[in-house]
RNA sequence: GCCGCAGUAGCUUAGUUGGAUAGAGCGUACGACUGUUAAUCGUAAGGUCAUCGGUUCGAAUCCGCUCUGCGGCGCCA
């Protein structure tokens, strides 16, 4: 018969009926005298304090339990109950301790830097922050999933493994396919357009890979895109859906990871608050508009929003602000010019971008998808590709096309912005950047 | 690709006109302590000052290369 245990989050939930519990966890903290002992101790649901004494343990259980360091792994006895000096109100009052594995000196300790904590990432996991943030990941990505699900979309997995690029070649990772060069994805996108036709409403949650020479807490060269596509959408619809998603996580979120967001010190009241407000859709030019006359910044029409500018115009919104309609001219060449942009100077795209309000940067970007294989043709060649690598891309125009629309989403770009994480490597378990693969 | 910052015990660090045995806190070991809140007190071990080269009577300190990491820009999610 399996012995039974609880996890420490159920024994505080519970009102404490003085029974005797088993806990089966690490040990957090240690610290007491030689009479008296406290652990502190951890399992994936939360901390708890555990008080022992020599008489109620005995000399050699206790003696044992005051040699265990930090991280060993223990299973303790005893009862609860509610003791004012106790972290979180509530203590172990053991009177049995079984040692599984004790630990050698834990390598983390007071004082760390943030680089240190990377090396020792391994370990680092088990931190309350990391933990509190992997809890919440798990979240967010169930939530896309049920998202989508609940609105009819089905789930297609693309390939990882891409004879082509899609935006641009110079940020591929290339990888030796026997003995042929072939590229990680950047995109499920092309992808997704060929499903479109069959399924209509897809998404997907994948991993993506870019080799962009980034150094800043913003950049992964490895992180996860959530993604959808659907057939007779305009980019108009997708952003009112790329709107409900977002807004659909967060209560999610708020909902499920209280005691996490409590750890990660996020403001509940100002997250749930994006809820209420009205989340803003302005044009590229009307941007400009705002930059100059607000901000004093002049940008020179058909220029690109760079970090500085898009961080000054969120200063005016408090909400996620979505931009649409940048000149056509520095757009990938899938997306179509928007023939109705009256206040335009020049010939902008259908698409859209995403912006976190307070620094975060672009959580999501999207378009509708050209349609027209001529144009789709041109726009090809202006950018240096042959449109014969892209037969089958084209194919899709060839049979049946309609007109289809979609985005992704940043999974660790939304979850630093949720959480309040100051580095985007904290959102995944084992970051990869230029200069980090390991652990 | 461009610009900037950093590297001293296991960890966090002090250390400037260049000067003799490079200080401390945490952690660890041993000891004391019956209510601690990353306890406190005592003792101890632990350092080729990232590497290589140069300047100098003398370099952790000044200069140069290299390595490693971090951040900002650009680009992007």
């Amino acid at each position: 018969m399996v012995r039974e245990w609880k996890q420490v989050a159920d024994v505080l939930r519970e009102d404490c009926d003085g029974s005797q519990v088993e806990l089966r966890g690490w040990i957090y903290r240690t610290r007491g005298s030689n009479k008296m002992l406290f652990i502190v101790l951890r399992d994936s649901s939360g901390i708890i304090q555990c008080v022992g004494s020599r008489n109620d343990l005995g000399d050699g259980p206790f003696d044992l339990a005051r040699s265990l360091m930090v991280e060993s792994s223990i299973i303790v006895r005893g009862k609860i109950s509610p003791d004012s000096r106790a972290p979180g109100g509530f203590e172990l009052q053991m009177n049995a301790l079984e040692a599984v594995s004790p630990a050698e000196p834990f390598p983390i300790t007071k004082d760390q830097s943030e680089e240190y904590l990377r090396d020792m990432r391994h370990l680092w996991l088990r931190s309350r922050k990391l933990t509190a943030i992997m809890r919440v990941r798990s979240t967010l990505t169930g939530a896309i999933h049920d998202f989508f699900r609940g609105k009819g979309f089905h789930e297609f997995t693309p390939p990882i493994f891409t004879p082509n690029s899609c935006e641009g070649g110079s940020t591929l990772f290339e990888v030796n396919y026997y003995d042929r060069k072939i590229y990680l994805t950047q995109s499920w996108q092309l992808y997704a357009e060929a499903a479109v036709f069959a399924l209509e409403k897809i998404y997907d949650v994948s991993p993506t890979f870019r080799a962009e020479r980034s150094k800043t807490s913003r950049h992964l060269s490895e992180f996860w895109m959530a993604e959808m596509e659907s057939a007779w959408m305009t980019y108009m619809d997708v952003i009112e859906i790329a709107q409900e998603e977002i807004k659909f996580i967060i209560g999610r979120i708020l909902e499920r990871n209280r005691a996490d967001l409590e750890v990660l010190d996020v403001d509940r009241e100002m997250l749930g608050s994006y809820l209420q407000k009205e989340w803003k859709v302005i044009t590229y030019t009307e941007a400009l508009k705002i930059l100059k006359e607000r901000a004093g910044m002049e940008v020179e029409w058909g220029k690109d929003l760079r970090t500085i500018e898009e961080d000054k115009l969120m200063e005016f919104f408090d909400a996620p602000l979505t931009v649409i309609q940048y000149p056509k001219e520095t757009m990938a060449f899938y997306k179509p010019m928007e023939g109705d942009a009256p206040d335009a100077p020049g010939p902008v795209a259908k698409c859209f971008d995403m912006l976190a309000p307070s620094g975060y940067g672009e959580i999501v970007g999207g378009s509708e998808r050209e349609t027209d294989l001529d144009a789709l043709m041109d726009s090809l060649r202006k950018e240096g590709e042959d449109p014969k690598d892209y037969e089958w891309y084209l194919d899709l125009r060839r049979y049946g096309s309609v007109p289809h629309s979609g985005y992704g989403l940043g999974v660790e770009r939304l979850l630093s912005w949720i959480c309040g994480l100051d580095n985007i490597k904290d959102a995944i378990p084992f970051p990869r950047t230029m200069k980090r693969i390991s652990p």
